[in-house]
DNA sequence: ATAGAGTAGTATCAAATTGTGACCAACCCT
DNA sequence: AGGGTTGGTCACAATTTGATACTACTCTAT
């Protein structure tokens, strides 16, 4: 078998494209993999979000947080206590996406040593 | 078994998590999973991709295409012919990536009606 | 009593990223 | 000779993201 001949699981091969690109450019942008993955293990507050994903300013942590819940992934709840608190936390959908999602984590995970060197080694050529 | 008690595969868990980002953040950008997956089946020209990958600009699928190869995901072969002829090719590397994606590809797909739904219902309570 | 910190945001403006259209050189076809 | 193809690059405009300050309220420490 040659790697050329290897079947990935493939969505419907003429399905329209541009629902699945909608879903894609909310997934796959810069902070919405890193949400997902604070939240796999359970509720978690907005403070403590913003202070597990490293760099992400509250105004896009609040941004990325309303798309997400607005595509049914995460679900937001509101304590009106003082001072406030605000749970976010999987749906059963967004659950569902978490396997993919985690399949990737650990994809770059485990091949980070080769990206670095190739990087080293394309800067070397440059 | 509760919804919670669901394992997934998880990188080392007191991994350095900053080269995972820098990975992570090249492949979920905006066009690259695009690319990916109009190299699943072998050589692309550069101007077959810009057909193929709606809504891109030159300018993106040139940069994009250089920061993959520079990764080592895909390669570029150029052909001094005229007119000038550049295929890009998924690597060994790059086609082990293709499983996880295809896998989020497969999800957007199977996902798209929950998510309109959600969408819609979201937006009637504003 | 008063200063400081924490809560979950919003508002405003600057900075970074991305898109747009023009341009290039070398050829082929009619 | 004019128009089309190839794979780019360049300058500038539009969009997106980031940084900082502000809100109103309470609890804790000085």
């Amino acid at each position: 078998m040659t790697l050329g001949d290897i079947e990935f699981p493939t969505p419907s091969e003429d399905a329209d494209c541009r629902p699945v690109r909608e879903i894609l450019d909310r997934i796959a942008d810069k902070w919405s993999l890193y949400i997902f993955v604070a939240l796999k293990d359970g509720p978690v507050r907005f403070n403590a979000l913003r202070r597990q994903i490293d760099g992400i300013s509250q105004r896009m942590l609040t941004i990325t947080l309303r798309q997400l819940e607005r595509d049914g992934l995460i679900s937001r709840t509101h304590f009106p206590t003082i001072p406030p608190r605000v749970d976010y936390e999987l749906t059963a959908v967004g659950r569902s996406l978490l396997a993919p999602v985690m399949a990737l984590m650990t994809w770059a995970d485990s091949n980070r040593d080769v990206i670095e060197q190739a990087r080293w080694q394309y800067d070397q050529t440059r």
